[in-house]
DNA sequence: CGGTTTCTTGAGCGCCGTCAAGTAAGGTGG
DNA sequence: CCACCTTACTTGACGGCGCTCAAGAAACCG
């Protein structure tokens, strides 16, 4: 089947993805157990005990926090090669769940500290996974803040380009409203974004899922606030 | 003087900041120059190369990025113990600020890089910490995306109290234009959150920049998006 | 005490959220 | 392959929260 292969967002090419600086590989291998999670299926909740650890071998992930009404925040989207559920505390701080159809390598964190405590190459890769991860946080939280809605969608068009296989044609795996809960925005507003965008010939929208981008200096200029 | 007392912030439980797990205390207590720094004077640019670490020794620091256009966003402030500058890249990601005037140790990152090859629960720590950051960073994504003006200044409020050391009567050490910045909105719209507040009986505000919490319960109810 | 900066308050508007309807896409069974 | 149903996305009208612009009040400092 053609299907899986395009629901998957290409691996980001941070350290972990990287079969050369990947010392948690051999750890996971030998400790970690295969487990499936169908789409929008949770793989853990916000406040459970955080006994296990999770690398993305295909699919997608989301992880969010919730208020008690309802209204939602992704913090960010995980891809093949990712890891997730990595805690300071003893309780998982978000959710996470499957965007997709994806399958995983479940491990016991204890064997995982285990291991990072004799590997301090490995934990020195963890590091830089975490650092990594608090820029984008940064960056995400000047998105959240301060660009408007236009300027929101644009910037995550951008990240999913870069991200992408193949540059100029991006699939987008997750739903109107992923996205509107990972902008701080309404579905309204994202649909109404998009349209704007391919109103103004930065980009095309053959099908909802699947967009191809025609101006590139034009999306990153107003990802970046560079426009007017 | 008592003025420089008052504008610490006190330093957050994490765990850098306890003398008994801060093996890098030694470390930059060998290589660490004390360098100061006045009000709004800049530590450290975004781009600029990432060539020192800083560790606060008293007052505050905000970290921040900034639009082409001027628009800011603060991803964090900080305060006397914690670590600053210390970047998954080559450069900064960020700008360094002094909230009010500052002391701090500047520690080359060669050194302490070097220090943390061979101390591998110094490196264990560090990872704690960044893993705290990314856990607080989630949260203020949380507060960005997804809570009304009143519950953002609740928030802020809220976090700025347990980091306090009297828990009721707390000192603000940063501007509105800071708190602005930090939580996505304008000073006006502070301003107004702030005199909401004190007419509904939760605050009191004896000067602008203290505060005393009358209602803790409805304080943290409304920071948490809690109430209607 | 005067000057400067910071904070507060007010009036009006705009972006985005809400509510509602319409349209397209996808999946299922005949 | 197509009718049917369900789900997801798009579009429109309207209202409200928060931004903008402007003035006034308070705090801070020499």
């Amino acid at each position: 089947m053609l299907t899986l292969a395009r629901t998957e967002i290409a691996s980001r090419p941070s350290a972990a993805s990287r079969k050369s600086e990947d010392p948690l590989g051999q750890c996971l291998q030998r400790a970690a157990t295969r487990v499936t999670a169908h789409r929008d299926e949770a793989i853990f909740w916000e406040g459970d005990a955080a006994d296990h650890c999770y690398r993305i071998v295909t699919g997608a992930v989301r992880i969010s926090k919730v208020l008690p009404d309802g209204r939602r925040q992704i913090a960010d989207f995980f891809a093949a090669g990712d890891l997730i559920g990595f805690e300071p505390g003893a309780s998982y701080d978000f959710t996470a769940e499957a965007v997709v159809d994806s399958v995983l390598l479940k491990c016991p964190r204890r064997q995982l500290e285990a291991f990072l405590a004799e590997d301090a190459a490995a934990q020195r890769t963890l590091l830089s996974v975490a650092l990594e991860r608090l820029s984008a946080a940064q960056r995400q939280m000047v998105l959240l803040g301060r660009k408007s809605a236009s300027e929101k969608v644009a910037s995550f068009l951008s990240v999913l380009s870069a991200r992408s296989r193949t540059v100029t044609e991006v699939y987008i795996p997750m739903s109107r409203t992923d996205i509107a809960d990972h902008l701080g925005l309404t579905i309204e507003t994202v649909s109404r974004a998009f349209t704007k965008l391919r109103r103004q010939g930065i980009i095309a929208l053959p099908r909802p899922q699947h967009i191809e981008i025609l101006d590139a200096d034009a999306l990153h200029d107003l990802a970046d606030g560079a426009c007017s």
